[in-house]
DNA sequence: AACTCGGGGTC
DNA sequence: GACCCAGAGTT
């Protein structure tokens, strides 16, 4: 079959059109500000738009501008940020508001090659900035797209062996060149996404509703759903630890910061042993121990069981260590729920 | 190119 | 359960 040929301006007016009268609001998008689009778009990075919302609006009532943030405690970032998940995004989030308000004099560079070179930027968010902040042309590529674009032109490779292609085919419709109308680079990125997000959508997408309908080949072959395709992937390995969740005579419980990189970084855990990690239970004697039930969590690469005891001592713990259950320090989702498990009858 | 990195919504 | 999410950094 011949690769098929979409006319941009046709595209672009037919897509705005539906657009304008059809986005969710979001809060970033009621602002041009850099520094406001910058922070939902580093929070937005594989995280959903409605877990998205509380955490930004935390973020900017704590941390009104790039300044303020850059020179905040890494404590406090990680408070705000824990639950949201992909904790390596927090540290990025300082890194690069330092570098905005150090080397760049509190002002974001407004250009898609600029904004590449910040920590944390990578190919979409860059793009994403450009258009959205500053109007720029630019290319913007994330889920959204390259299920709408696979769909548009029935890309068949898999994933990601077919992002260049996709990239590519997605240029070819976004406002690079100028148009005979007033097309908006901010506009028009907003529309992509919105329409992969609420028509183009990964399950029964709603063609009946699309806009674009009229340009794609995966509707006129009646699959659309099949697309974009995706390489297999292999099965989840699963791993299992005993965590321990100590208290002394006054009530703290005691509790060990994870390193800096890695998974969970930074976040505060309980201790624990067995095949998950090679960590060993903190040299404390214990009175009384109780099981108190397991939990499961699954990560993106591995599926976790942790058994957890609850346990007294009759030492005072370590300063460093020790916690008053109302004055906890960032803890992730998973020992939210262990400490919840641990401590229901 | 493959792997690492969370948590929650949807079906 | 499987899939996906306004992906980036490391190896």
């Amino acid at each position: 079959m011949a690769a098929q040929t979409i006319p941009a301006q046709p595209f672009q007016q037919q897509l705005l059109g539906w657009y304008a009268h059809n986005h969710r609001p979001m809060p970033w998008r009621d602002t041009q500000n850099p520094y406001s689009i910058w922070l939902a778009e580093i929070m937005l990075q594989q995280t959903t738009v409605a877990a998205v919302i509380p955490y930004y609006r935390r973020f900017l009532a704590a941390f009104p501008t790039v300044q303020t943030l850059a020179a905040a405690p890494i404590e406090q970032i990680l408070h705000l940020w824990a639950g949201l998940g992909y904790y390596r995004r927090a540290h990025l989030l300082h890194k690069c508001a330092q570098t905005i308000a150090g080397k760049h004099h509190g002002h974001f560079p407004s250009t898609e090659a600029e904004l590449l070179q910040l920590p944390g930027l990578g190919p979409y968010t860059a793009a994403v900035i450009a258009a959205t902040a500053f109007n720029q042309p630019a290319t913007v590529v994330d889920g959204n797209v390259e299920r709408v674009i696979t769909r548009l032109y029935t890309i068949n490779a898999p994933l990601p062996k077919s992002k260049p292609l996709i990239r590519q085919k997605a240029a070819l419709l976004s406002p690079l060149q100028p148009t005979t109308y007033n097309l908006q680079p901010r506009l028009y990125a907003n529309a992509i996404m919105e329409l992969g997000a609420t028509i183009c959508t990964p399950q029964n997408p709603k063609c009946l509703l699309c806009p674009v309908q009229q340009f794609c080949a995966a509707h006129a072959a009646g699959n659309p759903a099949a697309y974009p395709v995706k390489a297999a992937k292999k099965a989840l390995p699963q791993r299992s630890a005993t965590a321990y969740a100590i208290t002394d005579s006054s009530g703290n419980l005691y509790l060990r910061q994870r390193p800096a990189t890695g998974l969970l970084a930074s976040l505060w855990e309980l201790p624990h042993t067995g095949n998950w990690e090679a960590h060993q239970p903190p040299a404390i004697p214990l009175t009384q121990q109780t099981p108190a039930g397991e939990i499961t969590h699954t990560f993106t690469h591995f599926k976790l069981t942790l058994n957890l005891i609850r346990a007294t001592t009759p030492h005072t713990l370590p300063a460093a260590n020790a916690f008053a259950p109302s004055n906890l320090p960032p803890l992730s989702t998973l020992m939210k729920k262990a400490l919840t498990r641990a401590f229901t009858p």
